[in-house]
DNA sequence: AGTTTATGCTCTAGCCGTGAACAAAACCCT
DNA sequence: AGGGTTTTGTTCACGGCTAGAGCATAAACT
């Protein structure tokens, strides 16, 4: 986070730090207990409050439990406020959802795709174009993940489906648009991602890697994703192409893969390992039913790919000493079914000091979901700047400041659900 | 860095934030650059400069070079400013060092030792106290560089000399000492780190990792230790104990360890590979010299290794894609030597996404003087801190504020070099 | 109904950085 | 040599920010 060095940067700082406490917390914390928490006189945070609800970027309601004092109101998402669309791309399919701050998500649209680059992405360009019309203003940023590399720019390849260097952008027709009034870059461009490296950010954010300064998050699906996170920050590397853990060989045999190296350690973990080690047809993105089935009644498959998973996971806990291990995806049902299989296999492969003080594994705490929710949290994470703050000050239609009846039209826009 | 909330906090970190910039760039830029490039007014940079200049933490001098306005002033580190004492233990000697802001470094004293815990760390100690009296408050940390895995608190596990959970600190005699005047917590305890980790943070810093986001430094001695380096900072670990690349199996063998795990890749690089190699005697940290030799006349066993550094190399380019890959201690020579060895083992093994744009690899700038430097570096990060300089004050005897015949004192030193 | 308690609001004091005006100290040209 | 030019250091008025105190508020407790 950049730091301010002018009492001017000090406010937009305090807005961003409060902003970001209530969208981290879930928009769960009472104003008094955030005053407290950041460190801020009840009066500072008074004018904050006041006005980040004039930007429409809150919207204080009471508190449901009282105390003894005088009742507290709790900042929650405003009606008007900032949302983030976010996606998941996966080899079969795509999701697509929006988020308020705070993380509510409601789920727009579900679709099957067929695999190529035209067919999964430019119906999800078109869906998320329409929704962004409707939205208007208020969406300020596309996340989306993808199962493969990605290069700074949105430029995709994913070997394991033909993929080459796929520009994702492009092909959802999310081109930046010409310059928005004010003059400032616009966040047109979507945030295009590597799931796990989105799966993990999602769980430093809201899952089991919460407040842990070192772990190591493995995100298994047909193939196996890894990245280490740091003080809640997956590490993307030099061209964001990081988060590929699996493409180290860890696994001890020389197979070729489909990346172009030989021997990597992803090949013997994921769905795709599950349907060869049951002897049936794999790649390509297709088999995740019956990757479950074999996942769900062949043993030794699973018990097989637990113990290649475990061989993995010790190197790196010898290399990167992390405090736990999430496993999500298919990796979070391989630890609930073969956690000891992992274990063992992955014992030899430990160093002493590592044994004294192993790292936690856990299944992750948000399942399939990581991915998406990690793509919403990138989104928020570039609008809850002093930059991003500054830029939906200026693209906001005027807010309601002076005129009372718009005020009035305003509050009983509160009054019902309004479903994104 | 911790960020600044109020207008009190602004102004300790700006303090900070230039004392770093003449930390940063060596005492070389001139006060008119520094405002500068902090983007300061020319009026804050006054006041700063003239209050670090009266805490005895900077020493304007003028610049020699002129160009064509009035001449401007080198903010340098102050006569009797802060030091941080250095110590670089390896397996059969050490150094000791003093460090003044800037990173003037003048070696204090170097010594060969055992190999025991007491025979190495002993006389350090009592070397460490007798400059630390000598030099009194102006010492503001020891940092001190070890070949093997520490863990926070400084116990450390060097398995190749059978240490195996050697309370640095306390052989060393530098407990923490009772409560400093002021109250704070002291600075006594050293920075007790991995060599690899200090040889890597002083490649970030003064090296050729400067102003990289993501890089990759190796440190090969006697054995192989790894670590990752993000916006100059190497990763530590949970417990400080990371920066064990060389613990993964990347080798492809399955030779047990001195570590307790199997196949780790740091047997098949460094030192002791080299003496394997070439059938000799190997282990417990003494053959450096043969080693050498071996380097300068045995081409096969350097090429063996070679092509075991590049195998390994290649796995962490694809899992990490960084920017740079340095290579520090017999690294450098390994990559000097054997350069193409090194790459074509590698090529197998990498992903072709990053065959397409590989990072550049580099022998360190620093030579075998990173672990020491990084070592000083790490007190200096402490140090360099609001609360560090907070400190520094409290515990500073009084300046010559108000009493002219001191100031004339104090000039008087500045005329003549003062050796540290 | 009065007391207690925690919170929100308002206003002043103190600190900080900015930027303009001025002083200083060199270089350049005639 | 001397005046003009250029860049830097210094000083100060100004606006912005947060802290903290005092007061108002709204509930729970007695």
């Amino acid at each position: 986070m950049k730091i301010a060095t002018t009492s001017g940067e000090l406010r937009a700082h305090n807005r961003v730090r409060l902003l970001r406490a209530v969208h981290d917390c879930g928009a769960a914390r009472t104003r008094s207990q955030l005053t407290r928490d950041l460190g801020l006189a009840r009066g500072t945070a008074s004018v904050l409050v006041a006005g980040l609800a004039d930007d429409e970027l809150l919207h204080e309601e009471p508190a449901s439990e009282h105390a003894r004092g005088r009742p507290t109101q709790v900042p929650g998402p405003h009606p008007h406020g900032p949302l983030a669309l976010a996606a998941d791309v996966r080899e079969d399919a795509w999701e697509l959802a929006a988020c308020e701050l705070g993380g509510r998500v409601t789920v727009l649209e579900v679709r099957p795709h067929d695999g190529t680059p035209e067919g999964a992405l430019a119906p999800l360009g078109e869906a998320v174009a329409a929704h962004r019309r409707r939205l208007g203003h208020r969406v300020v940023g596309v996340g989306m993940a993808l199962p493969g590399p990605v290069r700074h720019g949105g430029l995709v390849a994913i070997t394991h489906l033909g993929w080459r260097s796929v520009n994702v952008p492009a092909l959802l027709g999310l081109h930046p648009h010409a310059a928005h009034r004010g003059g400032s870059e616009p966040p047109d461009l979507p945030i295009v991602g590597n799931d796990t490296a989105f799966a993990a950010l999602a769980e430093a954010r809201r899952g089991r890697l919460r407040g842990v300064r070192v772990g190591l998050h493995l995100h298994v699906d047909f193939d196996l994703g890894g990245v280490l996170v740091v003080d809640g920050h997956p590490l993307g590397g030099a061209g964001e192409t990081g988060a590929e853990f699996g493409h180290m060989p860890l696994g001890g045999g020389d197979r070729p893969c489909d990346c172009g190296a030989i021997g990597c350690w992803g090949m013997d973990v994921g769905a795709n390992a599950l349907l060869r080690h049951a002897g049936l047809a794999y790649g390509g993105g297709r088999g995740r039913e019956q990757a479950e089935q074999v996942l769900a009644t062949n043993e030794e498959a699973v018990a097989t790919v637990a113990r290649a998973l475990g061989r993995g996971v010790a190197a790196l806990v010898n290399a990167h000493d992390p405090e736990v291990v999430t496993l999500s995806g298919l990796g979070a049902e391989l630890w609930e079914r073969a956690g000891e299989a992992l274990l063992a296999a992955g014992e030899p492969y430990l160093m002493t000091i590592r044994r004294d003080r192993p790292p936690r594994i856990e299944g992750s705490a948000l399942g399939w979901r990581g991915a998406l929710l990690g793509a919403m949290e990138s989104v928020f994470d570039a609008f809850l700047t002093t930059e991003g703050l500054e830029l939906w000050r200026k693209n906001h239609p005027d807010q309601a400041r002076d005129t009372p009846d718009q005020q009035n039209v305003m509050h009983s826009t509160f009054e019902g659900e309004n479903p994104i």
